[in-house]
DNA sequence: GATGAATGAGCTTTCATTCAT
DNA sequence: CATGAATGAAAGCTCATTCAT
């Protein structure tokens, strides 16, 4: 990655396969999104798939590092989760092509993608952690953390989605607050 | 969709693409699945790309008869929302080969695409519509019930899709009453 | 085999592939020559390798028949050679293309390689068993057929290759006599 | 030859040609045999051509050296071809790589091909010129020495390489006994 | 209506060769 | 002397689409 080939060739990756896909994004274009030669890129990488499995996991472990590593431990369940809820929103905002093929590449039964998602797998696990946590100190209410932990992540991630597919300048985080209000207090928050 | 040879081959396309994505799905295999010619399937789709817009107006169509269309105008919003989350849990029970496609293949600039996801917000719009009437009448407390929509929408569909890949036997409905709590009541759900 | 294309592939094959080698031949050449387009070669063959493979079972099946399957039982094992002899000439100088290929393709570990080699020894073990016969009945005397046989085949085969790569033109048959000497009477043929 | 880096290039390559021949062979696999970076290759050698070019003249040289120049002049044409069929066989079992190279890549229209023929074409000339003294003193009786040339270097080269092939283990000088008889007395040898 | 042989543009990948260090 | 990152031409193969039957 300090190569300074290799990381030309990360990004022209990340723009070319959050823009086309994994099938449809050729080697041509990221090699000239990138200015090297294909070849240049065969030298760095196995072949696309190792490209794309690099590129996933970098960003999959940078998501782990912004959401999940900042959390502070005496907080809240709620609050711990009202700034995962925001993180993930500011991650999405800074890497909205991560974003895009998180969505996109994850569901199949390519190697690729299971390798993919046993990484989505080790993310929501932290927050099914974590709201299993609100649920042990009697903060929470949920009969079943995982669903209610997926749920969380997917409603987050459509919903940005959505805003970044209708308005590619869209700012993602001032969904944060409706996003926490739905998930910690629910459509009724407020009510008794 | 009467002439037997475009059922025939409508399934087929449906199994071929929620098996492979659209890109690897090939007609050869659609073909054969189908037990036709590959001529056969230009005879009665222009392309690849109109068989599949096809099938995706199809399966949208029955998604929004299946959910919407059944509510009971007399009812109140979070009783009609849970119905929505019922209907879509067990409708993606039943076409789980189209929820997999509908969150695989809506996210991109091809026309096909554009066109999928066009039909998608034709029903997250009604789910918006819900929620801004129980916003209306002082049932729910969201700010942005377009967000809202988005979110409940996209957390059942990833949670669905990730059960799904875990476990195809999974049955979704028995998803149903913790995606209830969490959308309506939050996961602070009957704290007071 | 019949249909039309087949045949023109087939041919063009063995042309390409007897005039630069295996790895050297390009499909792109084999479709020229045969004129029609690459994708027709593949969807008569499943790859370059399966072209080569069948190519070289019909060649070899060829062989087979014009050496071995017109041999007088009643003839003694001598006269037999001879024929051999002259018949494994008489089909180098027919099938000049298929001479060269055996030579340069049969050695190395490739799958294909491996396939054709087995093919030659089902060939070889024919010429074997004649020179077995002679041993048994009291006409010839060596203490290693299987190697009498190989040594007969290789030099038959390489003194042809000699000749056709000096001049492209020569008749092969003319070589016959001095090889039935050689071989039935060594080179002290005549010698007390 | 005589830097050190070069012999490592010699040897690796010797190795790589005859195990995957010309074609397959590649510069990296001869650089990563050698222990030194595949720069190194072209520093000693013009060309992936010309690297192989050397290698054949080395070999063809010390196959004519092992083979012809220990010739006792006063021996009988019989006695000194049993020697060359003795040596020649002992040549290929001690340098088995130079041996499946010759009959793999000697036959073909490419520039060093031709060049490698042409070195075949000087050591067999050396054995022709042995059964034309044979033939001139009495002791042969053959029409065509050039074919009779051609056949024992070609039969104890195919017999020696199908063995090769069957067994890597195998002594080659087991079979100088029966090539001699074959060769020299034929088939028949011994018989009235 | 239905077929399937034929097409060729386009893709991923390989690898001999170069050259700045 | 030696290196190895970079190159790009060239190759095998795929597959949506067409069309004569």
């Amino acid at each position: 990655m300090r190569a300074p080939k290799t990381r030309l060739i990360f990004d022209a990756a990340i723009d070319t396969f959050s823009e086309r896909g994994f099938e449809k994004a050729t080697m041509d274009e990221i090699a000239a999104k990138a200015n090297v030669a294909k070849g240049t890129i065969y030298y760095h990488f196995k072949s696309k798939e190792d490209l794309f499995v690099f590129l996933v996991e970098e960003g999959s472990q940078l998501l782990r590092e912004r959401v999940l590593e900042k959390l502070p431990e005496e907080a809240t369940a709620a609050e711990r989760l009202r700034l995962v809820i925001r993180e993930q929103l500011a991650f999405f905002k800074e890497y909205r092509d991560f974003c895009t093929i998180i969505l996109r590449e994850a569901w199949g039964e390519e190697e690729r993608q299971r390798q993919f998602r046993r990484m989505l797998v080790h993310y929501v696990r932290e927050i099914e952690a974590l709201v299993a946590d609100g649920v042990a100190n009697g903060e929470f209410l949920v009969e079943d953390a995982q669903t209610a932990a997926w749920s969380i992540f997917g409603g987050l991630s459509i919903a940005a989605l959505h805003h970044l597919f209708a308005d590619p300048e869209f700012d993602l985080t001032v969904l944060s607050p409706g996003c926490e209000t739905l998930f910690i207090g629910g459509l009724q928050s407020g009510r008794p």
